[in-house]
DNA sequence: CGGATGATTGTTTTA
DNA sequence: TAAAACAATCATCCG
């Protein structure tokens, strides 16, 4: 069962995160800080205002309520106008004002003005300046054998190989880090297909392979590596810049055996990664640690020292651990071999008295079989317990007492109280010399003495091994509670995160809602607007309208004034003018001229009516 | 002072 | 399936 005292980024995961990570600019900032010499990606203007601009803060466990900001990944987007982001929503206290070192000057400076995790893209310009965009390989400056021959700058080459697979520059990080490099690496199998192949057998680790083959040739190797450009995404870490690695000889540990103190970077490492990982998913390992490295370049002495001093606490704990550890051990293996040595004694005066050993031995650590290698090992596992030069100096005071007591004890079984009494506190006597002792100072006893002392030293033993199991115990105990405290403190500073992210996610949330209130008003005011627009448009048409009609009026007038003016054809007043009324309807329709047709009514009054709608 | 080692976490490979 | 390797970086230790 894993149980981790620091969650995985997974959990600290931001629903808003940008899905892309800007590795220019992440590189870019680090460059700033670690290759300012060669640093073409970033000058210091950019670097400044892009730092300045998307500071985020966060809180690490070690450092309680301190608080840090970690860099951004990229600058902010140029047109983050309508983001707003109010630097009120900080809820932390401002940082101590931090000693702005002379190297990482930046961090520190960073206004907690925005919590909004600045979107991440891939800056194709900043890639195109690199001048190693070329597809086709042969002008890539990547090493031209291996991938491993990394160019000195490392983000160069993770820039190559952005470009070099992702024309228009946006490419995920899994196609970072496997199909790129796989085609990267089919492209560089390629050119070392060429007739001109200067590979030399780049030997890979001894640790990698468990019988290697001193005849390897080149094309083994040359295989090995064409093997490695279909699946295998780790290749032999060759850089012809640095020292081959040498093969790493782990060295199996004692799981009882205190870990070490982890240094003040690890802590900060253990503490910033999350929040970096949350920020951007997915980040690297190399880029999260170039982002914590440069951040605690950064970080201020301060703050340092807050870990520091953690780590010194750590340490000392650490070395009183060690110590109980190491006294344990070396008490169990004097012990042991105290009790195979006084053993042997037994024997050889058993033998010496012609008794059967197993009268006078019913021990059955004497019955067990791997007793005697067993002690051997033990014997052979002192010095190296007692070994270390440095921590041994510092401890020496308990762990000298506590072996010399365990001689004490172990001295005493052989021997009558008396006798025991008469060596008083003289008795530092080393275990080995001890058993001689024993069988020379002590007189020819009697099977049943024998036995007795040999029940008594049983005893003897038996307690101490029981002594030093309890000493054990509490020192597990102590540990267990330490790293329940720390556990304690830790999911402390979770909560404390988890809070945060949630009022991100809240802010996040906000702003999304006043800029969909933002665009729905403008959207209404739009609508309105072009419905202003019609309503002008009918008046006009309406106007038009009237116009024609006043027109048609007119031109009526004329002609009935003209009619009037021309010989009357019938009288009005006869009595026939209702039969003539049908055929003098012809003024009739001037009046419907005059008032808009019923439809055309209708019509204006639902476009009206449409318009009021809004 | 410089090299070796170990620590950090997550993913991949190997036994 | 567990363990090891690996990535970049820094601190620590030791010769």
């Amino acid at each position: 069962m894993d149980v981790r005292f620091y969650p995985t980024a997974g959990g600290n995961s931001i629903a808003g995160d940008a899905p892309n990570l800007d590795f220019a600019h992440c590189l870019g900032y680090y460059n700033f800080n670690k290759f300012q010499n060669n640093n073409n990606y970033m000058n210091m203007a950019e670097a400044n205002g892009a730092l300045l601009a998307a500071g985020d803060t966060f809180h690490t466990p070690s450092l309680g309520d301190e608080e840090f900001e970690i860099p951004p990944i990229t600058p902010p987007p140029e047109t983050e106008s309508g983001l707003g982001l109010s630097e009120v929503d900080s809820p932390f206290p401002a940082m101590p004002e931090p000693p702005t070192p002379h190297r990482g000057p930046l961090i520190p400076q960073f206004p907690p003005q925005s919590l909004d995790l600045p979107s991440i893209t891939i800056s194709r310009n900043m890639m195109d300046q690199e001048g190693v965009s070329v597809i086709n390989g042969q002008a890539v400056n990547v090493g031209p054998s291996h991938l491993r021959q990394y160019p000195p700058n490392p983000s160069m080459v993770m820039k190559s190989i952005i470009s070099m697979n992702s024309p228009n520059g946006m490419i995920s990080r899994n196609q970072l880090t496997t199909i790129n490099q796989s085609q990267l690496n089919a492209q560089l199998n390629l050119n070392m297909a060429g007739p001109n192949i200067t590979h030399t057998s780049p030997s890979p680790p001894a640790s990698k392979s468990a019988t290697p083959s001193p005849s390897s040739s080149i094309n083994e190797d040359d295989q090995d590596d064409g093997n490695r450009v279909i699946g295998e995404k780790r290749p032999a870490p060759i850089d012809p810049t640095k020292k081959p690695k040498t093969p790493k000889k782990k060295k199996k540990k004692d799981p009882n055996e205190p870990q070490k103190p982890v240094s003040a970077y690890a802590l900060f490492f253990r503490d910033t990664q999350a929040a970096i990982k949350g920020q951007n998913p997915n980040a690297t390992f190399g880029e999260v640690s170039k982002i914590v490295a440069s951040m605690w370049d950064g970080l201020g002495e301060e703050q340092k020292q807050v870990y520091k001093s953690k780590t010194e606490a750590a340490k000392k704990e650490y070395l009183k651990a060690l110590a109980a550890y190491r006294a344990s051990l070396v008490s169990k293996a004097a012990a042991e071999s105290a009790e195979a040595q006084t053993i042997r004694s037994v024997q050889q005066t058993l033998a010496s008295t012609s008794l059967s050993p197993g009268l006078v031995l019913p021990s059955p650590l004497n019955q067990h079989p791997s007793m005697a290698s067993a002690s051997q090992a033990l014997q052979q596992a002192i010095p190296r317990a007692i070994a270390p030069k440095p921590l041994q100096m510092r401890l020496g005071g308990s762990q000298i007492v506590t072996s010399v007591t365990v001689s004490h004890q172990n001295m005493s079984p052989g021997m009558p109280p008396q006798l025991l009494g008469q060596m008083g506190a003289g008795g530092a006597m080393v275990a080995g010399a001890q058993s001689t002792a024993v069988s020379q100072m002590s007189p020819p006893m009697q099977p049943v003495q024998q036995h007795a002392m040999q029940q008594l030293q049983q005893q003897q033993q038996q307690q101490q091994m029981q002594q030093h199991l309890q000493h054990h115990q509490m020192q597990q105990q102590q540990m267990h509670h330490q790293q329940i405290q720390q556990q304690m403190q830790h999911q402390h500073f979770q909560h404390h995160l988890q809070q945060q992210l949630q009022q991100h996610h809240m802010q996040q949330q906000q702003q999304q809602q006043q800029q969909q209130q933002q665009q729905q008003h403008q959207q209404q005011q739009q609508m309105q607007l072009q419905h202003m627009q019609l309503q002008h448009q009918l008046h006009q048409q309406q106007i038009q309208h009237l116009q024609q009609q006043q027109q048609q009026q007119q031109q009526q007038q004329q002609q009935q004034q003209q009619s009037q003016c021309s010989p009357p054809q019938h009288s009005p007043g006869t009595p026939h003018s209702v039969g003539g009324s049908a055929s003098l309807s012809s003024p009739q329709p001037a009046p419907q001229q005059q008032q808009p047709h019923p439809s055309q009514i209708q019509a204006h009054a639902q476009v009206l009516s449409q318009v009021s709608i809004f």
